[in-house]
DNA sequence: TGCAATTGGTTACAAGTGAAACTATAAGTT
DNA sequence: AACTTATAGTTTCACTTGTAACCAATTGCA
């Protein structure tokens, strides 16, 4: 006959637990890629993201960049006029609604886009690279389902 | 016969962006659960880890909670100064180490453990619903092998 | 034993961040 | 048209966070 054991308190076992692991493998990742552009460039995780959304969508309203990207409002429009402060976004005003922004890259912000954006997918490869095809196929899939709802 | 049209730029698609989905989902899930205990008890997110790190080890450094939260050293100072300072936590000094202090849950902070970890644990229950069992083998085996090296 | 190097932990300062208040423009209502 | 409401974006203020400097206890070693 077996004694059962009930623990008194139930701890989470942090290094187990899901979101506590995405958590982690998200940080590091971010963080390995912010070290391609933060130091060489001097721009932000939010202004480096704004850039991308600026590189897909030209011309768009600090608002649009908002909905793209999740990012806060008063975090969009920091990075923006750090970004339009140092060259990289020309700014300009939306004909039909002058509170509209109109934001693209300049000549600079390209470059610097073309520059970090190839370093960037390097970081994405390395990381898919410890998996093989199948596991790569699966993660697809996986996060799709848990980023709906 | 088709003219290929080669892209100036490459700009990254942010949305397919492996880590910048881990990003989004990761925040997502993280702010879930934070909201379960932020509020209610005035817990930052690093007080609750190093809660869930007492929870587990008793009886530990502050040092040990780093090494094992892959937190930061001066937030994990801090966090712990909070949790002793609202009686959540019982500090003392190690015999053979004067450095050392050796940190564990009071009655108290029990109390909040035992009500916000099953909690927790119920939102990573919630994300897991969306995944079939399969589904769920494969996304531990594969965050395995992501987060190794 | 004495002194430099290391380690556990805290403090100080600067930079980053979020919530709420604010400005300016636009849209809707009567 | 006059007035309310909504929206785009910025600013302010309090709070958090990260880096570096710091203090005190311990270890290594000449």
């Amino acid at each position: 006959m077996s004694i059962e054991i009930v623990p008194a308190h139930a701890p989470l076992e942090l290094e187990r637990f899901l979101p506590y692991r995405l958590s982690i493998l998200s940080n590091t990742v971010s963080q390995a890629i912010a070290a391609e552009y933060q130091d060489k460039f001097d721009l932000s995780m939010t202004e480096w993201r704004v850039m991308t959304i600026l590189a897909r969508f030209p011309e768009v309203s600090a608002r649009e960049v908002v909905d793209r990207s999740r990012m806060d409002k008063v975090a969009v429009s920091r990075a923006v006029a750090r970004l339009v402060e140092a060259g990289r976004v020309d700014k300009g005003i939306h004909d039909d609604d002058k509170r509209r922004s109109v934001l693209k890259l300049s000549e600079a912000g390209w470059a610097i886009h073309d520059e970090v954006a190839p370093r960037a997918r390097a970081h994405e490869r390395a990381l898919l690279a410890k998996l093989d095809d199948e596991e790569t196929a699966w993660l697809g899939r996986i996060l799709d389902k848990l980023m709906v709802g």
